[in-house]
RNA sequence: CGCGGAGUAGAGCAGUGGUAGCUCGUCAGGCUCAUAACCUGAAGGUCGGUGGUUCGAUCCCAUCCUCCGCAACCA
C-alpha cells in the first residue's frame, strides 16, 4: 500500500438553501470529524476542508418568493449553517464559500485554463425559454400535457400521472412551472467536458485500481461506467453564478456542480494564503503526489465525486485524485425519509436549543446509528436509549464509579499501583484488543464499529469492579484496594482517548476530571498514564438521562409538522384536481344490462371488523335487501342515510363480503379528496323505480 | 422501464458455501461503589418470496416483491 505523508480531507459543501440537519451530520459532518480527529490524535498532517455551495438555481428561488436578494438568502445560511458545524465540533481547518471573491477567481481560472487547453467541446442546442421573464428553463421548471396519458401538469423530466420518463420537448404546450408562461425555444450555446474521452482512464482507474471502494460508491461508478460516458454541461444560462469567462458568454455562468467541487480547492488555498506559516502551500495539499485525498460525501454525490470532479482534475492534469470515497447511504427520520421542503429533520440549530451541552449525545448517537452500508433510521426512542442505557449507564457510570470509589477511599488521589494479578493482565489484554480493533476499523472508515470498541473499553472497566468489588475489599485489604483503583482509573484515562474522536466535548470534560492534559493515541492501550498520588479534579457527571418528557416533546412536534404536511398535500391535491378521462365509447344496449333502481335506506351500520364497509337495508318495493357498501370512511356517522332515497345497481350477482351477503352495489361519487357521496334523486319516488 | 445499494431475533445493525452473531429491549438470578446504574444467565430467527446450482445455500445463480438512490427541494 501506498505511503502518505499528509491527508486532505473534504466533507460535501452544504447547500446554502436552508439549515443542516441531523442527515447531513450523520452521513458526512461527524464520520468525517471523527476521521480528522483521528489523524490529528496520530500526530498526522491533516487539512479538513468545508464550506457552503451558494450557487444554482433553487437559492435564486427562494430569494424571488422571500422578496430578498440571493445575497441575503445565502448569507443567512451560510451563517446558520457554519455556527451549527461550530457548535458540533465539527473541527474544520478551514470553512469558507463559494461566493467568495478567492473562489469566483479560482473557479474562472480553472475554466479559463481547460478551456484554453482546448480540454471542452463547444454545442448550441435550442432549449425552452420564458420570452418574457427572459430565462432558460430548467427540466423541472417545464411542465405540459404528457404526451401519453394526456394529463395536464406533467414535469419536462416525467409525468407523475403515469410515471414515465420524459423529455421536455415530448411535453404539449410546455408552460414555466414557476409564473404559467407559455415557452418558446431559443439557440443556447454551451460548454461540455466530454466524459467519453475520459472512460477508459476511468475504468481502469476505479474499477482496477480502487476495487477496495465502498459497495455502494464502487457498483455506482461501475454502473455508469457499463452505460458508457457522454458530454456534460457545465455551463447554464443564469445570472447567478460565477460568469463563464470567456467572450461572447453573457448572460452565462459556470454550473453549479462545476464550481462546488473547486471550492475544496479554492478554500484550501484561502487558508494557505491567510496561514501561510501553519499551512504550507496550497498546491503541496492538492498536487503532491505524497498528499492523500478523501472526500467524505452522502450516497446521491457518488457520481460527482468518483466520475466528473476527477475528470475535471485530470483535465487540468496537475492535481491528485481521491484515494477514497467514502459515501454514506441516507438516514431516516422515524420512519419516513429526511425532507427540507416538508419540514421532516432535526435542525441542528433547534436540537441546540432544545439539549443544549449535549452534542456528543447526538454525536454518539448518529454514530451508532451511521447510514454506512444502508439506509437507516433514526427514531427518537433510539436517541434517548442509546443515552440512558449507554452513555449514561455504561460509559459515564463507570467513570463515576471509579472516580467516586477514590474519593471515598484515597481522598481523592490516585492510589498506589500495585502487582498485577493475572485477572487484572486478562482485563488489561482485553482492553488492548479492543483498543488495536478499533484502529483498524478507523482507519477502514468503519466508524459505527469503531465507536462500538470504545464503548466495549468502558463494559471491561465495569466487569471489573463488579468482579472485583473493591467495596468489599477495602473492609480487609487497602493495598488490593489501591490497586485495583488505581487500574480503574488507568482504564478511565484509556476512555478519555478513545472516546476523543467521538465525543469530544465528554473527553475534555474528562480531562477536567482527571486533571489531565491532552495526550497522543501513543498512550492509548497504556496503563500508567496517572502516576500515584496525582490529584484527580473534581467529580461531576460525564452524563445525565434523558427523561420521557424532552422525548415526547420532540415526537410531538414531529406529529404536528406530520398533520401540517397532510394537510396540505391534501389542499395541493384538491387545487389540482381534474376530472378522470372520458372513457371508451360505449352504447346503449350496453348500458341497458345494467338495472339501475332506486331504494329508501331503512337502516344503515358499519360492519364489525370492518373499517371500510356499511351494511345497508334497504326497502327496493321487492322485498328488501342487503347491501354492502365500502364507503364507511366518508361516513363517520351512518345513520345520516337512514331515510334518504339512493340509486343502486340491481343486477349484481351476490357477493359475500366479511361473511355477510351484498345483494347489489350503491352508487356513489368519488370527490377529488376521494370522500365518497352516495347518489340520490331530486325527488322522491317509488322504491323499485328504474333509472335510465 | 433501466442501473446501483439494501431487505438477517421485538428494535437497530454485523457476518459467512458447513452449529447464525453484536448492541438495546424482554425475562430470571447476583451485587450495592455507582445516575434503580453494574455483572451473570435465558428466551427469542423457515437470514424478503419462489425456483435452481451444490453432498450441503442465509451466502452463488435466476426470477419476483418491498424500500432508497441515480432523477425537483435534499447527504
Amino acid at each position: 500500500m501506498k505511503t502518505y505523508k499528509r491527508t486532505l480531507v473534504t466533507s460535501a459543501l452544504p447547500y446554502a438553501n436552508g439549515p443542516v440537519h441531523i442527515g447531513h451530520l450523520a452521513g458526512v459532518y461527524v464520520p468525517a470529524d471523527i476521521y480528522v480527529r483521528y489523524l490529528r490524535m496520530k500526530g498526522e498532517p491533516v487539512l479538513f476542508v468545508g464550506g457552503s455551495d451558494e450557487h444554482g438555481v433553487p437559492v435564486t428561488i427562494r430569494a424571488r418568493k422571500e422578496g430578498i436578494t440571493t445575497q441575503q438568502v445565502v448569507d443567512r445560511y451560510h451563517k446558520l449553517i457554519s455556527e451549527s458545524f461550530e457548535q458540533f465540533g465539527i473541527s474544520f481547518d478551514v470553512y469558507s464559500r463559494t461566493t467568495s471573491e478567492i473562489h469566483h477567481k479560482f473557479a474562472a481560472d480553472y475554466f479559463r485554463r481547460l478551456y484554453d487547453n482546448g480540454k471542452f467541446i463547444e454545442q448550441t442546442t435550442e432549449q425552452f425559454y420564458d420570452p418574457e421573464t427572459g430565462e432558460f428553463l430548467t427540466d423541472r421548471n417545464i411542465r405540459g400535457e404528457c404526451p401519453h396519458c394526456h394529463s395536464k401538469g406533467a414535469y419536462g423530466d416525467q409525468c407523475e400521472k403515469c410515471g414515465r420518463t420524459l423529455s421536455p420537448d415530448e411535453l404539449i404546450e410546455p408552460y414555466n412551472a414557476i409564473n404559467g408562461n407559455p415557452l418558446t425555444k431559443k439557440e443556447t450555446k454551451h460548454w461540455y467536458l466530454p466524459l467519453d474521452q475520459y472512460q477508459q482512464w476511468l475504468e481502469q482507474w476505479i474499477l482496477e485500481e480502487h476495487k477496495e471502494w465502498r459497495p455502494n460508491v464502487y457498483g455506482q461508478c461501475k454502473s455508469w461506467l457499463d452505460g458508457g460516458l457522454k458530454p456534460r454541461a457545465v455551463t447554464r444560462d443564469l445570472d447567478w453564478g460565477i460568469p463563464v469567462p470567456v467572450e461572447g458568454a453573457e448572460g452565462k455562468v459556470l454550473y453549479v456542480w462545476f464550481d462546488a467541487p473547486i471550492g475544496y480547492i479554492s478554500n484550501t488555498k484561502e487558508l494557505c494564503e491567510r496561514e501561510p506559516a501553519k499551512w504550507g502551500n496550497w498546491e503541496t495539499w492538492w498536487k503532491d503526489q505524497s498528499t492523500r485525498l478523501i472526500h467524505f460525501i452522502g450516497k446521491d454525490n457518488i457520481v460527482f465525486h468518483c466520475i466528473v470532479f476527477p475528470s475535471m482534475l485530470k483535465a487540468d492534469g496537475t492535481y491528485i485524485l481521491p484515494d477514497n470515497v467514502p459515501a454514506n447511504e441516507f438516514l431516516n427520520l422515524e420512519g419516513d425519509k429526511i425532507s427540507t421542503s416538508r419540514n421532516w429533520a432535526v435542525w441542528l440549530n433547534e436540537y441546540l436549543q432544545d439539549f443544549p451541552g449535549k452534542q456528543d449525545v447526538l454525536r454518539y448517537a448518529l454514530t451508532a446509528n451511521a447510514p454506512e452500508t444502508k439506509d437507516n433510521d433514526f427514531t427518537w426512542a433510539d436517541f434517548q436509549a442509546r443515552n440512558n442505557n449507554e452513555l449514561v449507564a455504561i460509559y459515564g457510570n463507570f467513570v463515576n464509579r471509579a472516580m467516586v470509589l477514590t474519593q471515598k477511599y484515597f481522598a481523592g488521589k490516585v492510589p498506589a499501583q500495585g502487582a498485577y494479578t493475572d485477572y487484572d493482565k486478562q482485563i488489561m489484554q482485553e482492553i488492548q484488543g479492543s483498543v488495536s480493533e478499533m484502529l483498524r476499523l478507523l482507519d477502514a472508515f468503519r466508524f459505527r464499529d469503531a465507536q462500538k470498541e470504545a464503548m466495549n473499553i468502558a463494559r471491561a472497566g465495569n466487569k471489573y469492579l463488579a468482579d472485583m468489588e473493591p467495596w468489599k475489599l477495602a473492609k480487609t485489604d487497602m493495598e488490593r484496594t489501591a490497586a485495583v483503583l488505581n487500574l480503574s482509573l488507568q482504564i478511565v484515562a484509556n476512555l478519555e482517548i478513545a472516546f476523543r474522536p467521538f465525543l469530544p466535548f465528554s473527553s475534555e470534560k474528562l480531562r477536567k476530571m482527571l486533571n489531565v492534559q491532552e495526550t497522543g493515541i501513543d498512550s492509548l492501550g497504556k496503563f500508567d498514564l496517572l502516576t500515584d498520588g496525582h490529584q484527580l479534579g473534581e467529580v461531576a457527571l460525564l452524563f445525565e438521562k434523558i427523561e420521557d418528557d424532552a422525548i415526547q416533546a420532540q415526537l410531538d412536534r414531529l406529529a404536528r409538522i406530520k398533520k401540517e404536511n397532510e394537510e396540505q398535500e391534501k389542499a395541493e391535491e384538491l387545487k389540482n384536481w381534474h376530472p378522470a378521462e372520458i372513457k371508451a365509447a360505449t352504447s346503449i344496449d350496453d348500458f341497458d344490462k345494467t338495472d339501475i333502481r332506486v331504494a329508501t335506506v331503512l337502516d344503515c351500520k358499519n360492519v364489525k371488523k370492518s373499517d371500510r364497509l356499511l351494511e345497508f337495508t334497504l326497502d327496493d318495493g321487492m322485498g328488501g335487501r342487503t347491501i354492502l357498501s365500502g364507503i364507511a370512511q366518508s361516513y363517520p356517522d351512518p345513520s345520516v342515510l337512514v331515510g334518504k332515497q339512493v340509486l343502486y345497481i340491481a343486477n349484481f350477482p351476490p357477493r359475500k363480503m366479511m361473511g355477510k351477503e351484498s345483494q347489489g352495489m350503491i352508487l356513489s361519487a368519488v370527490d377529488a379528496d376521494g370522500r365518497l357521496v352516495v347518489t340520490t334523486v331530486s325527488a322522491p319516488v317509488r322504491n323499485g323505480a328504474q333509472v335510465g
